[in-house]
RNA sequence: GCGGGCGUGGCGGAAUGGUAGACGCAACGGACUUAAAAUCCGUUGUCCUUGUGGCGUGCCGGUUCGAGUCCGGCCGCCCGCACCA
């Protein structure tokens, strides 16, 4: 057979341009078609494509070709979320504009795209810094602002001293700014926030209900949102002579059974109270810098030592008024959480153990395992805390002695509420979201500054509010604060002079409602209804877990505020949701440490030395590809040298999907060299005219139709590593009957082999298909069914075990009745021999699986 | 510290409580070739006394006719959160 090899190069861009001219991807609502929606996370544009985004972009292809073969009205969409910072350094660091660099990178990264035969409807192409998509941001947040939904207030930020930018509590990560990495500082500003928190509750009792979910996200947002259940009560104040005051400090606990083991008090630094005294007190005053100097700085990562200022003021104990706990206030007590204000019970929690022991304050238990003699219980250096199964009583408290702790809880609780000193409060660690960001390269918010009328959002007839275009960076902070002219405006509301707000988005807001855009991506409301009733929600959305919190808890909770203001109709808008692996390579660096680019670096003589300077390299970890050491490969390359279909192959083969894959030269070298098997496979098939053994042909059909069936159950599962499997048993058998089968037998498997390969090769599908002879496209083909009486073999071979150990295996008929199995087993010799003369007690047939003899 | 996940050949990995190691890679042997590459055929968990054999899924124990899989306890690695009262 003398069938020229299989050329991608040329063959992959008429393909692809068949499927443009063609528009077979082009998605138009059709409520006569069930739907199915796959999203990948859309793509900032950085410049060019990296192997993760081939990886991702490849999964949710296989799914989108293969569900179109099904049948479905697929919507598979690709948009670039466009506004960010990388465009300002770049425009700092090389005097691009932003757009213009912004829009260069998409250029580049949609050609790449293009080349890797993405099954994408380009029609519905998005990019989050164009005004059309922007002003309907800007609209929803108007109608946000008349909800409710937003709010204004001064308050503690994270600024990121390098970015020049408030950060979200969810972009800090050990205290530095999630892209600059710089040390985290805290400040005061008046910022936007989104009441996220409105929603604490439903965002986490609704994570129950996204079963398709994985549970380790679920798990991830349901420690964030973080919800507690406890008492906020107030303590009466007196002072150092007993003089009760006319204040009283309120504190959060869930520990409200512990109350008879308080030993003092503690208030954050920024406490309303802590101001107030530090005012006149400048030991506290002193203090109070030090803490913020510390802020979310890495030695408080590193835990720094409890320290605290003694405020010279006492709480009295509610049920106990002999006792009074000295107040001070604490660098470990936040003031984000619950009131800022907390009461120590040093015996039942470390920190407070920590900081009494420092103090010198009492530790006495309250808690203790039933059965205790409490006088003699005591805690040393380790606060007892109660584990799983602990039988755990109260001990020295008065009349909570002897009860357990979810008893005292309420008795306390009781109390409390009948004294008028406190409730049971739920309390969550999530914040509000503050979206206000000092930067040019976002959504601008769309509100005015007036000096008679306060604050004016911008009448939605007058939106979009774009950028400007000629703004500079030769300064730090923000252009737009700085443009001559973009924030002077008139009041909407008295026409008075006034200022824009130039603050912009978080950019996690363009990201936040994408998905509904892609419903209607040219309709003149953010989302047209009806487009959105047929296509959400996204039936399998795809992306990395580094958006497990941020991305995916603001798109939830976005999609809510979106159904309060009448822009979208669903509270949860992925179905189901796959969070893939990254791609990970080997590192080289030279003796120096400097790291080495994989295509720099060749092995000679079994030594691996630098392609140019022939220095001896030393291999590092295999870790995720990063720029920073190196370790990328260029899809542009890949794909040059083997073709998209290899790229993708590799990344759905071995590896599990949500595993991280290692990429290799010498594994795409053999992928590429598979795709030639195929191609030579599928030209000796269509040659093959002369088999004529029945036998060899319906093993063939079998191993078809088993392959058939089996990628199918694989790939609507997502387990693309096996589906590959079973191609290459397919690969294998066909390979094995060529020149015996008959011709029909040959020619039906090559074609089930085409058709099942191709969502993962489509373009090398596509060409055998034409080799084969066969009509029309593989596009427009459907996808086959497999024959049931094919896919079942009316033959099994069963093991045969003996007190559970393999002894023998019989081969008999598909569905033999278990009293039939147990006649055949028990005559075996080889049972008999391992049975050593034992009579069988007890004979377990499993049908068609398995005969164990108990004997 | 809290929460979660994972430990299977030389490697990536298969395995509804039912024949552990599918499939791929690597290695080895052979065919073809002047030679190499490519291709094709075969072997490859491990041990021994080579059998109709023993052992084997991180370690220890349990449930079961039967455990990689379920339960309990260790050890190791990975991830998320982290002074959240």
């Amino acid at each position: 057979m003398s069938t020229e090899r299989y050329n991608p190069r040329e063959a992959e861009p008429r393909w692809q341009q068949h499927w443009t001219d063609n528009r077979s991807f082009e998605a138009k609502e059709d409520p006569s078609r069930p739907k199915y929606y796959v999203l990948e996370m859309f793509p900032y544009p950085s410049g060019r494509i990296h192997m993760g985004h081939v990886r991702n972009y490849t999964m949710g292809d296989v799914i989108a070709r293969f569900r179109r073969a099904l049948g479905y009205n697929v919507l598979h969409p690709m948009g670039w979320d466009a506004f960010g910072m990388p465009a300002e350094n770049a425009a700092i660091e090389r005097g691009v504009h932003p757009k213009s660099w912004t829009y260069e990178n998409i250029a580049t990264m949609k050609r790449q795209l293009k080349s890797m035969g993405l099954a994408l409807d380009w029609s519905r192409e998005i990019a989050t810094c164009d005004p059309s998509y922007y002003r309907h941001e800007q609209a929803m947040f108007v109608d946000f602002i008349k909800a409710g939904l937003v709010e204004r207030k001064v308050s503690m930020v994270n600024w990121d001293p390098v970015d020049h930018t408030v950060l979200a509590n969810e972009q800090v990560i050990d205290g530095r700014g999630w892209r600059s990495g710089a040390l985290v500082e805290k400040r005061e500003l008046a910022q936007w926030f989104l009441k996220i928190t409105a929603y604490s509750d439903e965002l986490l009792t609704a994570l129950d209900g996204l079963t398709r979910w994985p549970e380790k996200v679920r798990l991830m947002q349901k420690n964030w949102i973080g919800r507690s259940e406890g008492m906020r009560f107030s303590f009466a104040l007196e002072d150092t002579n007993g003089k009760l005051l006319n204040e009283r400090l309120t504190v959060y606990t869930t520990r409200h059974d512990t109350i008879f083991g308080a030993s003092f008090c503690a208030i954050s630094a920024d406490h309303d109270l802590a101001r107030r005294l530090s005012e006149t007190d400048e030991g506290l005053a002193s203090f109070r810098r030090e803490v913020a100097a510390l802020g979310t700085s890495e030695e408080t990562i590193e835990r720094a030592e409890k320290k605290g200022y003694a405020l010279g003021l006492y709480a009295r104990h509610p049920f106990n008024p002999e006792v009074k706990l000295p107040v001070y206030a604490a660098n470990f007590v936040l003031m984000g959480y619950g009131e800022g204000a907390i009461f120590g019970c040093p015996a039942h929690d470390q920190r407070d153990l920590d900081f009494a022991r420092k103090y010198d304050l009492p530790v006495l238990p309250v808690v203790a395992p039933k059965g205790t003699d409490a006088a003699a219980f005591t805690v040393g250096t380790e606060a007892y805390l109660e584990k799983e199964g602990d039988n755990t009583i109260l001990i020295n408290s008065q009349f909570l002695d002897g009860m357990g702790v979810p008893e005292a809880k309420a008795e306390i609780a009781g109390r409390m509420e009948a004294m008028g000193i406190g409730e049971r409060k739920v309390n969550f660690r999530l914040r509000d979201w503050g979206v206000s960001r000092q930067r040019y390269w976002g959504c601008p918010i769309p509100v005015i500054h007036c000096a008679s009328c306060g604050i004016v959002p911008v009448p939605k007839a007058q939106l979009p509010v774009t950028l400007p275009e000629d703004v500079t960076f030769d300064k730090p902070g923000n252009p737009l604060e700085h443009h001559p002219t973009w924030k002077h405006v008139d009041c909407p509301a008295c026409g008075k002079p006034a200022r824009r707000e130039t603050d912009t988005f978080d950019t996690f807001i363009d990201s936040s409602w994408y998905f509904a855009r892609f419903c209607s991506p040219h309709a003149d409301v953010p989302v047209a209804a009806d487009a959105a009733k047929y296509w959400m929600g996204v039936d399998q959305y795809i992306g990395g877990v580094e958006h497990a919190i941020l991305h995916l808890l603001y798109s939830r909770f976005y999609a809510r505020a979106m159904k309060a203001t009448g822009h979208f109709h669903m509270d949860e808008p992925f179905d189901s949701l796959f969070t893939q692996g990254m791609v990970i390579h080997e590192t080289f660096r030279t003796r120096t440490g400097e790291w080495v680019l994989p295509a720099d670096a060749e092995q000679r003589d079994g030594r691996w030395v630098h392609v140019t300077t022939g220095e001896p390299l030393e291999i590092g970890g295999v870790e995720k590809m990063s720029k920073s050491k190196k370790n990328v490969v260029d899809p542009d390359d890949i794909i040059a040298r083997f073709g998209a279909d290899t790229a993708r192959w590799f990344m759905l083969s071995d590896t599990p999907p949500e595993r991280d894959i290692e990429w290799t030269e010498a594994g795409a070298e053999k992928v590429w060299r598979f795709t030639q098997r195929i191609w030579r496979l599928v030209n000796e098939s269509a040659a093959s005219t002369d088999g004529s053994d029945a036998a060899q042909s319906l093993e063939l059909r079998r191993a078809a139709h088993k392959a058939l069936h089996a990628v199918t159950e694989d790939l609507a599962a997502l387990r693309f590593n096996r589906a590959i499997a079973r191609v290459y048993e397919l690969t294998n058998a066909l390979q094995a009957a060529l020149g015996k089968a008959e011709p029909a037998a040959v020619r039906e498997a090559a074609e089930l082999l085409i058709l099942v390969s191709a969502p993962m090769m489509p373009h090398l599908a596509e060409e055998c298909w034409q080799a084969l002879g066969c009509k029309g496209y593989v596009v427009d083909t459907p996808w086959p069914k497999a024959d049931p009486a094919l896919v079942a073999d009316d033959q099994v071979t069963i093991a045969v075990q003996v007190n559970g150990k393999r002894r023998d295996e019989i081969t008999i008929a598909r569905g033999t009745a278990s009293k039939d199995v147990e006649a055949l087993v028990l005559k075996l010799e080889s049972v008999s021999r391992s049975l050593e003369g034992r009579a069988p007690k007890k004979v377990i047939v499993v049908p068609d699986r398995i005969a164990n003899i108990v004997g």
